[in-house]
DNA sequence: CACTGATGTAATAATTGACATTACAATAAA
DNA sequence: TTTATTGTAATGTCAATTATTACATCAGTG
């Protein structure tokens, strides 16, 4: 089991917008090419992005750059605006418990807290990382 | 996307063998009709407990004990047993980047770093839970 | 104003993984 | 030998992910 590689798309796209930013109209083709998957992923993943001001894509006309400031959003941003996880939990749990069975009927009372405590060390640990610093640690290595 | 629930319902085994040890011969079925799934689930899911030496099965006779001390494992020795993760990695990644583009090229190097540590903070919180306070909040609840 | 190159989105298919279920050989005690 | 149970293979079903085709919509340009 694995979080959707959109998560990872949607930084791809991110930092394709900027590094190119200068020299191209960075369109869905485009992009498409240096992720190397079909370019209607690529729009699917923008148009979030552009829910969530993020980015803002030209229609028409074409290509897409990020209105956000670079040190305003995480990594744990990006993470939620492609819906990487359901119901905003990462943890799947059984669905019917017997509840004539002591064990079935408190199973979520004892455990709910540990599994919410741990998905919310993960979404932590992504908000420490801002796209400012992604695209300075890519700037360096270009 | 989620975490298969295969974690919740080991997490549910173990209990329901602690709960009922004294009373009953604890076996696949009694398992299953507790958490509501089919016995052979319970059982897949009790042979890799089993691997990992937490739990011993009786074959033949039937029934099943847990064999390591409360204290000694967690919920991460739980979720890693019955394989949560694929290949350990908790992030699924678009497969080929273009290698040709320096963004493509270089993506791995630039995310790879935080999302480790992003997983790893997930599983330092799933540590800090033995399977001793798992009992514990289910015995008071009781 | 028609043309061109994009986006937005729906529809469909292919692939994969999760979970359920049936079946049965192997086992261990009574 | 009988009985209850485990271990495991085989199969089926369902949902989610990703890929792909198609096309209406849009916004500049000649």
């Amino acid at each position: 089991m694995k979080i959707s590689s959109r998560f990872s798309i949607a930084i791809h796209i991110l930092m394709c917008i900027d590094v190119f930013k200068q020299d191209y109209k960075v369109t869905s083709e485009f992009i498409a090419s240096s992720v190397n998957v079909n370019p209607v992923i690529i729009r699917n993943i923008l148009g979030q992005l552009k829910e969530d001001g993020i980015v803002e894509v030209a229609r028409g006309t074409g290509g897409a750059i990020i209105i956000k400031d670079y040190s305003s959003f995480t990594l744990l941003d990006i993470f939620n605006c492609v819906d990487s996880l359901e119901n905003n939990t990462l943890f799947g749990f059984h669905g019917n418990p017997n509840p004539e069975c002591p064990v079935g009927k408190n199973i979520h009372f004892v455990v709910d807290g540990y599994l919410e405590d741990s998905q919310k060390a993960l979404e932590k640990q992504l908000a420490k990382t801002t796209f400012k610093e992604l695209i300075e640690k890519m700037n360096k290595k270009l």
